[in-house]
DNA sequence: CTTTGGATCGTCT
DNA sequence: GACGATCCAAAGG
Protein backbone atom coordinates (compact mmCIF):
# COMPACT_ATOMS: atom_id res chain seq x y z
CA UNK A 1 0.00 0.00 0.00
CA UNK A 2 2.79 2.40 0.58
CA UNK A 3 3.82 2.26 -2.90
CA UNK A 4 0.02 2.57 -4.22
CA UNK A 5 0.64 6.87 -4.14
CA UNK A 6 3.61 6.63 -5.95
CA UNK A 7 1.55 5.51 -8.96
CA UNK A 8 0.02 8.98 -9.54
CA UNK A 9 0.82 10.80 -11.73
CA UNK A 10 2.49 8.20 -14.15
CA UNK A 11 1.40 7.39 -17.36
CA UNK A 12 -0.78 4.42 -18.62
CA UNK A 13 -0.10 3.90 -22.65
CA UNK A 14 -1.86 1.41 -24.75
CA UNK A 15 -1.41 1.95 -28.49
CA UNK A 16 -1.70 5.92 -29.19
CA UNK A 17 -4.20 6.32 -26.15
CA UNK A 18 -2.29 7.77 -23.24
CA UNK A 19 -3.81 8.84 -19.89
CA UNK A 20 -2.38 10.43 -16.59
CA UNK A 21 -3.16 8.18 -13.48
CA UNK A 22 -5.02 10.79 -10.90
CA UNK A 23 -6.74 8.59 -8.68
CA UNK A 24 -5.78 4.97 -6.88
CA UNK A 25 -6.84 2.93 -4.37
CA UNK A 26 -5.42 0.56 -2.61
CA UNK A 27 -6.10 -3.37 -1.47
CA UNK A 28 -4.09 -5.37 0.43
CA UNK A 29 -4.60 -9.05 0.40
CA UNK A 30 -5.45 -11.00 2.78
CA UNK A 31 -5.66 -8.55 5.67
CA UNK A 32 -7.95 -6.57 3.91
CA UNK A 33 -11.62 -7.86 3.80
CA UNK A 34 -12.55 -5.65 0.72
CA UNK A 35 -9.98 -7.25 -1.26
CA UNK A 36 -10.65 -9.95 -3.92
CA UNK A 37 -7.48 -11.53 -2.48
CA UNK A 38 -9.25 -11.51 1.13
CA UNK A 39 -9.67 -15.77 1.65
CA UNK A 40 -7.00 -16.53 -0.79
CA UNK A 41 -6.51 -16.99 -3.92
CA UNK A 42 -8.77 -18.57 -6.75
CA UNK A 43 -9.05 -18.39 -10.18
CA UNK A 44 -10.12 -14.80 -10.82
CA UNK A 45 -7.24 -13.02 -8.62
CA UNK A 46 -4.90 -15.58 -9.50
CA UNK A 47 -2.97 -12.57 -11.11
CA UNK A 48 -3.15 -10.52 -7.73
CA UNK A 49 -0.60 -13.07 -5.88
CA UNK A 50 1.69 -13.05 -9.53
CA UNK A 51 4.56 -10.55 -9.48
CA UNK A 52 4.24 -6.82 -9.37
CA UNK A 53 4.23 -4.60 -12.30
CA UNK A 54 2.05 -6.42 -13.79
CA UNK A 55 -1.91 -5.67 -14.66
CA UNK A 56 -4.61 -7.37 -13.06
CA UNK A 57 -8.21 -7.13 -15.26
CA UNK A 58 -11.19 -8.04 -13.49
CA UNK A 59 -15.25 -8.26 -14.62
CA UNK A 60 -18.02 -7.02 -12.25
CA UNK A 61 -21.82 -5.88 -12.26
CA UNK A 62 -22.03 -8.12 -15.18
CA UNK A 63 -21.05 -5.52 -17.36
CA UNK A 64 -17.33 -3.28 -16.14
CA UNK A 65 -13.97 -3.94 -16.31
CA UNK A 66 -11.79 -2.36 -14.13
CA UNK A 67 -7.97 -2.77 -13.85
CA UNK A 68 -5.41 -3.16 -11.27
CA UNK A 69 -1.48 -2.26 -10.83
CA UNK A 70 -0.02 -5.80 -9.01
CA UNK A 71 2.48 -4.45 -6.24
CA UNK A 72 2.94 -7.12 -3.54
CA UNK A 73 5.50 -9.95 -3.69
CA UNK A 74 4.75 -13.25 -5.44
CA UNK A 75 1.81 -14.99 -3.12
CA UNK A 76 0.94 -12.05 -1.20
CA UNK A 77 -2.18 -11.01 -3.37
CA UNK A 78 -1.63 -6.64 -2.97
CA UNK A 79 -2.76 -4.64 -6.00
CA UNK A 80 -3.82 -1.17 -6.37
CA UNK A 81 -6.80 -0.34 -8.39
CA UNK A 82 -6.49 2.78 -10.99
CA UNK A 83 -9.78 5.07 -10.49
CA UNK A 84 -9.01 7.81 -13.06
CA UNK A 85 -6.75 9.36 -15.21
CA UNK A 86 -6.44 12.34 -16.67
CA UNK A 87 -6.38 11.77 -20.99
CA UNK A 88 -2.93 12.68 -22.36
CA UNK A 89 -3.07 11.44 -25.75
CA UNK A 90 -5.35 9.40 -28.55
CA UNK A 91 -8.16 11.51 -27.20
CA UNK A 92 -10.39 11.15 -30.03
CA UNK A 93 -10.34 7.30 -29.83
CA UNK A 94 -11.35 7.52 -26.28
CA UNK A 95 -14.55 9.06 -27.49
CA UNK A 96 -15.13 6.61 -30.00
CA UNK A 97 -14.50 4.05 -27.52
CA UNK A 98 -16.95 5.99 -24.83
CA UNK A 99 -20.50 7.08 -26.37
CA UNK A 100 -22.22 7.81 -23.48
CA UNK A 101 -19.05 10.32 -22.49
CA UNK A 102 -20.48 13.99 -22.24
CA UNK A 103 -17.77 15.80 -21.02
CA UNK A 104 -13.43 15.03 -21.40
CA UNK A 105 -13.45 14.81 -17.69
CA UNK A 106 -16.07 12.00 -18.16
CA UNK A 107 -13.97 9.78 -20.39
CA UNK A 108 -11.56 8.53 -18.10
CA UNK A 109 -13.40 9.67 -14.32
CA UNK A 110 -13.85 6.09 -12.91
CA UNK A 111 -12.52 2.38 -13.12
CA UNK A 112 -14.49 1.30 -15.34
CA UNK A 113 -15.09 4.12 -17.51
CA UNK A 114 -10.91 4.07 -18.15
CA UNK A 115 -10.99 0.63 -18.75
CA UNK A 116 -13.29 1.13 -22.20
CA UNK A 117 -11.78 4.50 -23.17
CA UNK A 118 -8.88 2.84 -23.23
CA UNK A 119 -9.78 -0.70 -24.17
CA UNK A 120 -8.81 -2.49 -21.72
CA UNK A 121 -10.54 -5.68 -20.66
CA UNK A 122 -9.90 -9.25 -19.98
CA UNK A 123 -7.77 -10.10 -22.47
CA UNK A 124 -5.40 -7.77 -20.32
CA UNK A 125 -5.21 -9.45 -17.33
CA UNK A 126 -1.73 -10.40 -16.31
CA UNK A 127 0.23 -9.05 -18.51
CA UNK A 128 3.54 -7.40 -18.03
CA UNK A 129 3.26 -3.42 -17.23
CA UNK A 130 6.68 -2.54 -17.57
CA UNK A 131 7.39 -4.65 -20.84
CA UNK A 132 8.92 -2.39 -23.74
CA UNK A 133 6.47 -3.10 -26.23
CA UNK A 134 3.40 -4.62 -24.32
CA UNK A 135 -0.34 -4.24 -25.34
CA UNK A 136 -0.57 -1.90 -22.25
CA UNK A 137 2.28 0.01 -20.29
CA UNK A 138 3.00 1.59 -17.51
CA UNK A 139 5.76 4.38 -18.13
CA UNK A 140 7.12 7.31 -16.21
CA UNK A 141 7.62 10.71 -17.94
CA UNK A 142 9.54 12.54 -14.95
CA UNK A 143 6.54 13.99 -13.64
CA UNK A 144 6.95 12.99 -9.99
CA UNK A 145 3.84 11.95 -7.89
CA UNK A 146 1.98 14.80 -5.76
CA UNK A 147 4.03 15.63 -2.68
CA UNK A 148 0.96 15.62 -1.02
CA UNK A 149 -1.60 13.68 -2.58
CA UNK A 150 -4.93 13.86 -1.36
CA UNK A 151 -6.24 10.95 0.87
CA UNK A 152 -9.29 9.47 1.99
CA UNK A 153 -11.62 6.26 2.55
CA UNK A 154 -12.16 4.22 -0.45
CA UNK A 155 -15.33 4.26 -2.61
CA UNK A 156 -18.15 1.39 -3.50
CA UNK A 157 -17.38 -1.21 -1.22
CA UNK A 158 -19.26 -2.53 1.84
CA UNK A 159 -16.59 -3.67 3.86
CA UNK A 160 -13.34 -2.03 5.38
CA UNK A 161 -14.83 0.71 4.02
CA UNK A 162 -13.34 3.29 6.78
CA UNK A 163 -9.77 2.62 5.87
CA UNK A 164 -7.94 5.62 3.85
CA UNK A 165 -6.72 3.64 1.23
CA UNK A 166 -7.89 6.10 -1.65
CA UNK A 167 -5.19 8.85 -3.27
CA UNK A 168 -5.97 10.92 -5.62
CA UNK A 169 -3.78 14.17 -7.38
CA UNK A 170 -5.33 17.42 -5.28
CA UNK A 171 -7.79 19.57 -7.45
CA UNK A 172 -7.64 17.56 -10.58
CA UNK A 173 -10.43 17.72 -12.67
CA UNK A 174 -10.53 14.57 -13.67
CA UNK A 175 -10.71 12.59 -10.05
CA UNK A 176 -14.05 10.82 -10.15
CA UNK A 177 -17.20 13.33 -9.62
CA UNK A 178 -17.55 14.50 -5.69
CA UNK A 179 -14.34 12.96 -4.94
CA UNK A 180 -11.70 15.42 -5.04
C1' DC B 1 -27.81 20.03 -8.26
C1' DT B 2 -29.05 15.06 -5.79
C1' DT B 3 -31.36 10.62 -5.62
C1' DT B 4 -32.99 6.31 -7.44
C1' DG B 5 -33.31 2.08 -9.81
C1' DG B 6 -32.16 -0.90 -13.74
C1' DA B 7 -28.88 -3.37 -16.47
C1' DT B 8 -26.47 -7.97 -16.43
C1' DC B 9 -23.35 -12.16 -15.46
C1' DG B 10 -18.91 -14.30 -13.60
C1' DT B 11 -17.50 -15.95 -9.36
C1' DC B 12 -17.65 -18.26 -5.09
C1' DT B 13 -20.51 -20.82 -1.28
C1' DG C 1 -28.44 -18.69 -5.39
C1' DA C 2 -26.60 -14.18 -3.89
C1' DC C 3 -23.73 -10.52 -4.64
C1' DG C 4 -20.69 -7.20 -6.31
C1' DA C 5 -13.71 -2.48 -6.07
C1' DT C 6 -19.99 0.39 -11.48
C1' DC C 7 -22.32 3.37 -14.70
C1' DC C 8 -26.05 5.83 -16.66
C1' DA C 9 -30.56 7.78 -17.59
C1' DA C 10 -34.48 9.54 -15.61
C1' DA C 11 -36.92 11.83 -12.16
C1' DG C 12 -37.21 15.14 -8.41
C1' DG C 13 -35.71 19.89 -5.84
Amino acid sequence: MAVAPRLLNLLLVRGSRVGRIVEVEAYRGSADPASHAFGGRSRRNATMFGPAGHLYVYFTYGMHWCANVVCGEVGVGEAVLVRALAPVAGVGEMWSARPAARQERDLCSGPAKLCQAMGIDGAHDGLDLLAAGGAVQLLDDGTPAPRHPGNGPRVGISKAADRPWRWWVPGSAHVSPGRR
